[in-house]
RNA sequence: GCGGGUGUGGUGAAAUUGGUAGACACGCUAGACUUAGGAUCUAGUGCCGCGAGGCUUGGGGGUUCGAGUCCCUCCACCCGCACCA
């Protein structure tokens, strides 16, 4: 009998399925091990290829933990919720909560062909309500909860409330958005809804200003991606920036926990840099600037104090809330000019354009604290308003904008840093000699800043800071399709979070769910349910995709639970995730707020751990070959006008007449190949495809077709169109998605997996290659026929030699060690290593073959359990041991030894193991290739290294 | 610009601690069995050279008996962040 995969794979699903093979009991006896994959979105095109990667990686591993006696907790959910779910229901005109569904059921299927061994009994859908009423549960908590600095953690917003009754805002070492200190006589004469509103700026969730991308044609609000070079991705409008009440999540609280906590998790340097700038933290100070002839102060944030006695003027960022009232009525009209051109410009502008120098005087002046002289205020676009404190004291000799800024617009510069001694410094290293600078004058830089510092401080100029370049997440969303915000506000206004059993509260069923026509979200159409509860008006802004995201590793450890959103004991037990494999597009995002909502949880004595993920890998892309057609960019005779891709280079046709269409992979001849082609067929193929080409002439060496004809050139009856192939993301927009479900009924699901994992290293990124994949299916077709002899199954119950004891444990020796560090690639190859050799011995021995069939079975889980069957068993080979590894099988009898003449291997020796290096060192010498190389040398010095090689150096 | 990463045959790659570079595959070449082969099997396949031999891990330099691996330097490509005070 042949390999026949879709023979039996159903089979074993099914099997596996109706047996619960895979279900994880919280059986606290055993050792436990998580494995956990960053859960999909389940978009309406369904899994390619590249997705399963790190599913199949992590699923490998988890199989062979089991089998190796550890509860492993291996779960997989669904992230729902979002604007992608919301737009993809709007664009096929079908609720979302169907199309979400729908598209869960594609999913689920595509994942269950892949043989994952999920426990789906845990599955977690995060817009569930079952599921979500835990999302608000925590929500509730952060609002609850402020950030003590004294204690450096979170604590009960009660605890505040009777700090401030005491002792005012000062009494509290609290993260805050508030501006203004006051004194507990103040608070206790607050008015309840005053109270609240400063309570407010203290929660860990709050509400506050921000703003939104507003599009007015389309009268409403625009998440960043739906914004395209500052103008809508639908329709082209403007989009403008708009103001408006809306909830943040203070994780600036918890920077430096979430800086030092990348200390202690095994993550990659590239991961932990990226969270690391992320942060952004910078050590400086604040200091205050008083304004001329007015009462404010600006607050500036600079790492750079020593610097000061070069600040030659200061620049607020073009939103500041000073401007408008230090603008003098010369300034006036010229700094109208400015904010309206700010305003006109999207942030992609801003960024786009760094080295355009743009900027407005205010007329007025700031008092230099330490020199006290009088420098122009300025407002330009390269402050930011959300970094620092969105002023800046610019010193133009030793910071390029500041540099530029000065020189475009004329303002002094004053040279304080001598970099004489740095050669090669640039201007913002933090090195040289100071310059110009009063009592500073000849300190190095480092000793300089410690002694402004202490000056600033000193004089009670401002204050030693560290600052982030964090920032609060932005938490609102004006859009239907994500969690209630289970907040009320009264008639006042006042805002109360909803009482524990009025959880969840549930998204209500709108027919109209698009986005509305003003700021406000679509719910807020829906009166009856903003109505709903007695003590106030609901929120109606949502929560974003990462609300759900950032704790549903903990849901998995008890799915079920309807107190709590994990029991103490499952959490205890399950503690934290020790292997979590997914994209790297979350180093920041994801991988940020779910490390922020885990700290808060173990703040509040909710989970044993104060990191989430103890090891993180991040799986590489799987790229695509993308096929393109040349055409000419200028028509000929009104026609379209495709050369072949040799044709074009051989002509040099520079590369701005000529344009890349990307064409279907399936019309591609050779696909992948440096010859892939298009022959006549796939030309009229293509024609059908992209009717808009139907007339346009294709230029081949041979010939040239055009409308049905081709016209053949040199006597040649046929021809080739070259297409140039070029490695890419594999994407519906370059027609190159290969679709695991196809890949699957032409090879096997075992195949697939195996392919995916022969790949290359789990972390790099590497094109699909559609031949590669014929070598692992004819391995399959070898391991499989190692159980057959004339098509029939035939297994000997004779004793193994010591050769074949030895292919065997060579084998589970390195699929081990490669498992262990997730070399899969190299493991895959060993089993091919493995059946070559045994084919070549004509093994088929069930003592060797039946450990062989539980190594391979986490890797190719169906044909183990076929073949497992075959041998005589019932149950699933899953429920096996893993074969252990006896090193007694790979001592070796004699050791073949290279011999290199001054580094060069120039023969090689057989000694046995233990043979003394003295021994070794005369047969080397004995021997006659060697002997050749020595004529006429001295031997100067042998070195021998036991059981590797052996070196004689001559001269 | 800053940060991170990667450069090894025609291709994907391997080399766990400095110790036989190119395992395992794809592709290619030749052969066998075949009416046929996009099936299977066998052999070969880094480059140059008839050969002895020489060269070879992006380039250059260094440390070492010995370097893909360590150090210095330059180059190319990929990814992330991007006016961060």
């Amino acid at each position: 009998m042949e390999y026949n995969p879709n023979e039996f794979e159903k089979k074993w699903r099914s099997f596996w399925e109706e047996n619960e093979i895979y279900k994880v009991t919280n059986d606290f006896s055993k050792p436990k091990y998580y494995v956990l994959d960053m859960f999909p979105y389940p978009s309406g095109s369904g899994l390619h290829v590249g997705h399963p990667l790190g599913y199949v990686a992590s699923d490998i591993f988890s199989r062979r933990k089991r089998m190796q006696g550890f509860n492993v907790l291996h779960p997989m959910g669904y992230d729902a919720f979002g604007l992608p779910a919301e737009q993809y229901a709007i664009t096929i005109g079908v609720h979302p909560a169907k199309s979400t569904n729908d598209n869960i059921k594609k999913y689920r299927n595509q994942l269950d062909n892949l043989a994952f061994s999920y426990d789906w009994s845990r599955q977690v859908n995060t817009s569930d309500p079952a599921y979500y009423k835990w999302t608000q549960w925590i929500f509730i908590q952060l609002y609850n909860h402020y950030y003590d600095q004294a204690a450096d953690k979170a604590m009960p917003i009660e605890n505040l409330k009777a700090i401030f009754e005491k002792e005012g805002s000062k009494g509290a070492k609290a993260a805050n958005s508030l501006d203004e200190d006051f004194t507990a006589a103040e608070w206790n004469a607050m008015s309840e809804k005053d109270q609240m509103s400063v309570l407010m700026n203290y929660r860990l969730v709050y509400r506050k200003a921000g703003m939104v991308n507003w599009c007015q044609e389309l009268g409403t609000v625009l998440a960043n991606d739906e914004v395209v070079n500052g103008v809508s991705e639908r329709g082209g409008y403007p989009v403008t920036k708009k103001t408006i009440l809306q909830w943040s999540l203070r994780t600036t609280a918890y920077a430096e926990r979430l800086l030092n906590g990348l200390d202690n998790v095994d993550w990659s340097d590239a991961l932990k840099t990226q969270q690391r700038n992320w942060i952004g933290r910078s050590e400086g100070a604040s200091v205050f600037f008083k304004i001329k002839d007015h009462e404010a102060n600006i607050e500036v944030f600079t790492t750079r104090p020593d610097t000061i006695f070069g600040a030659t003027y200061m620049v607020l960022a073009p939103e500041h809330d000073l401007i408008s009232k230090i603008t003098t009525a010369a300034q006036k009209e010229e700094i109208a000019a400015y904010l309206a051109y700010v305003k006109s410009r999207s942030d992609v502008d801003r960024m786009s354009e760094v080295k355009k120098v743009t900027g407005a005087f205010t007329g007025a002046y700031a008092i230099n604290p330490i020199t006290n002289t009088a420098i122009p205020i300025w407002t330009a676009e390269y402050v930011l308003a959300g970094y620092g404190t969105g002023a800046i004291m610019a010193v133009p000799s030793d910071d390029d904008r500041d540099k530029a800024f000065a020189e475009h617009f004329n303002l002094p510069i004053i040279d304080v840093v001598d970099k004489t001694d740095y050669p090669g410094a640039t201007l913002s290293d933090k090195v040289g000699k100071m310059i110009n600078s009063d009592y500073l004058n000849g300190m190095e830089v480092k000793e300089a800043i410690e002694k402004m510092n202490s000056i600033i401080e000193e004089k009670g100029l401002g204050k030693c800071k560290i600052n982030y370049k964090l920032r609060d997440a932005n938490y609102s969303r004006q859009r239907y399709w994500g969690e209630p915000i289970p907040i009320t506000y009264d008639e006042e206004g006042k805002d109360q979070p909803l009482a524990w059993n009025d959880l969840p509260l549930e998204l209500p069923e709108m027919a109209d769910y698009k986005p509305g026509n003003s700021t406000d979200s679509p719910l807020a159409r829906n009166t009856e349910w903003v109505n709903s509860f007695a003590q106030g008006q609901l929120e109606t802004d949502t929560m974003p995709g990462f609300a759900g995201s950032s704790w549903y590793f903990l849901r998995y450890m008890d799915p079920d639970n309807p107190n709590e959103f994990a029991s103490e004991e499952a959490l205890k037990y399950w503690e934290s995730v020790d292997l979590y494999i997914g994209g790297a597009e979350h180093a920041v995002g994801h991988l940020m707020y779910s490390r922020m909502w885990h700290k808060f949880l173990f703040d509040i004595g909710k989970v044993p751990t104060d990191e989430p993920f103890k090891k993180l890998v991040n799986q590489g892309m799987i790229q695509g070959v993308i096929e393109y057609l040349y055409m000419k960019t200028e028509k000929t005779n009104g026609y379209s006008h495709f050369l072949c891709a040799g044709l074009a280079k051989k002509m040099e046709i520079p590369s701005d007449q000529i344009a890349q269409i990307p064409i279907h992979v399936d019309m591609v001849q050779d696909y992948g190949s440096a010859q892939s082609y298009l022959n006549i067929e796939s030309i009229q193929k293509f024609i059908e495809w992209r009717p808009e080409y139907k007339d346009a002439i294709f230029e081949c060496p041979n010939g040239t077709f055009h409308k049905g004809n081709f016209t053949p050139q040199n006597g040649a009856t046929d021809s080739s169109l070259r297409t140039e192939s070029v490695v890419g993301k594999m994407s519906k927009r370059y027609f190159n998605v290969i679709n695991p479900d196809r890949v699957i009924e032409q090879y096997g699901s075992d195949c697939l997996r195996m392919y995916e994992m022969f790949l290359g290293p789990l972390e790099a990124a590497k094109p699909w290659d559609t031949q590669g994949i014929e070598g692992v299916y004819k391995f399959l077709k070898r391991f499989w026929s190692l159980f057959y002899t004339n098509e029939k199954f035939t297994v000997s119950d004779e004793e193994p030699t010591k050769a074949e004891y030895k292919v065997l444990h060579t084998a589970i020796k390195k699929v081990n060690t490669d498992v262990d560090r997730l070399a899969f690639n190299t493991g895959v190859s060993a089993f091919m290593v493995c059946t070559n050799d045994l084919k070549k011995m004509k093994c088929n021995k069930r003592a060797i073959l039946a450990p062989l069939l539980t190594l391979l079975s986490p890797f190719a889980p169906h044909i183990a359990d076929e073949l497992w069957n075959q041998l005589g068993h019932s149950t699933s080979i899953a429920l096996e041991a893993y074969p252990e590894f006896d090193p007694t099988y790979l001592v070796e009898d004699s050791i073949t030894y290279p011999v290199s003449i001054n580094g060069k291997k120039r023969a090689t020796i057989d000694c046995a193991p233990d043979l003394p290096k003295e021994e070794i060192e005369k047969m080397a010498l004995e021997v006659e290739q060697i002997q050749k190389w020595l004529e006429g040398k001295t031997v100067r010095k042998i070195i021998v290294v036991p059981k590797r090689m052996v070196n004689i150096v001559v001269g």
